[in-house]
DNA sequence: GTCTATACTTCGATAGAC
DNA sequence: GTCTATCGAAGTATAGAC
């Protein structure tokens, strides 16, 4: 307890996060793993076990994560609205902090599940169920439309991984000039997602950013 | 020409899909592969090279199918919303039709063009781009509001990759109890998309789906 | 064009010393 | 807890007969 007892495990999810993400589960390699947390590759085996644990074990880490911050927007006292815009940027901000994030959903939603457990899907499950959370308050409280909230959970979640993920074919096909030269900003797309899902959500097709003036 | 030939190219393609759709490139197995198409892996590499090759060409027929029917909606006659509609219509009965389509193009975007040569990226873009047409389209004759072509395209291609893709996980979840008895049925959740996508793009906010009235 | 047998490589996992 | 050495399975690809 004296010293800063080694961090290996960390050290290890992290390099893991980096290896899942590039090449996905049959794609990683658990020698550069090993070798990218510098660590001895029996080691890796002594704190996981295998390679599925040790995927596994990451994955309920990051999904735990996102619903955590979640239900932290879901607490706040912000109107329906504004929770959602929080939790579009709350989302995004922690898939640009770790860029392993969003090709790793991707993949694992590609996959069906094959690789998990019962509990790492429950991780995976708490996700929509937060974000649902929000919207089925709004909903409750009026201040959206009926939207199916699991809906509107792939509306929001999906255009953002995908977004987000893409990141490396478009710098691809804008080198390759394949592409027109009008690229769009992360921050922007961010912000047009965010527009989006308020007009989707809006009760009142009519009803702008003013308030209703109770017309009739 | 005389007898129908032996087709073995195609059915090792179909093979391939299969194949590639749930294990990704690297999930894949040659053998697994010649053995659903009923060729000798012998066969198979005599036709395609390589695991590799036969992937890219795979994947390179798919994109240009999808761009194709999406030229083909983006040539009709119909107007920019309606034409929305199809073209989301059109790409989510080829996702339902060959099931294969979702994840192979998430797990490629996930991938970040990992595996893919030049022609592949090409055809790849040429997806973005006929929906882009339709979408700039619009902007240019004041049906849409100025929204990026490309935005828009990603606002509505991934929540339907997303949605389709995640059928499994979505099955083993409701198996496994681990979420709400409220599931969203395939037709509803288009019906919702084509929705969203109307709202996102209508030029005024207060105008729904009747004429405006020029008030004022 | 088709098939069998096999060469060659890579990778996940472990044994066993310290 | 840490490391070296290595096993054994699995996988891509090819050689060569027909």
């Amino acid at each position: 307890m004296a010293r800063p007892a080694t961090v290996s495990p960390d050290r290890i999810l992290s390099a893991a996060a980096a290896e899942f993400s590039t090449g996905g589960f049959d794609g990683a390699r658990v020698d550069r793993i090993a070798r990218r947390a510098k660590v001895n590759k029996a080691m890796l085996y002594y704190h996981f076990g295998s390679k599925q644990r040790l995927y596994r074990e990451l994955l309920r880490r990051i999904f735990a994560q996102v619903a955590e911050r979640l239900r932290q927007v879901g607490a706040g006292d912000a109107e329906p609205a504004a929770m959602v815009d929080q939790a579009i940027d709350v989302i995004a901000r922690l898939a640009r902090e770790h860029t392993y994030f969003p090709p790793i959903m991707l993949r694992e939603i590609a996959e069906g599940g094959t690789h998990l457990d019962r509990d790492t899907l429950t991780a995976l499950s708490s996700v929509p169920m937060a974000f649902g959370a929000i919207v089925a308050r709004g909903v409750a409280l009026g201040a959206f439309r009926p939207v199916h909230p699991i809906a509107a959970y792939f509306t929001m979640i999906a255009p953002l991984m995908v977004y987000l993920a893409a990141a490396p074919i478009r710098r691809e096909l804008s080198d390759a000039r394949l592409v027109n030269p009008a690229p769009i900003d992360v921050d922007e797309f961010i912000a047009h997602l965010q527009q989006t899902m308020r007009r989707m959500l809006a009760p009142d097709y009519r009803d702008a950013a003013a308030r209703p003036r109770t017309r009739r």
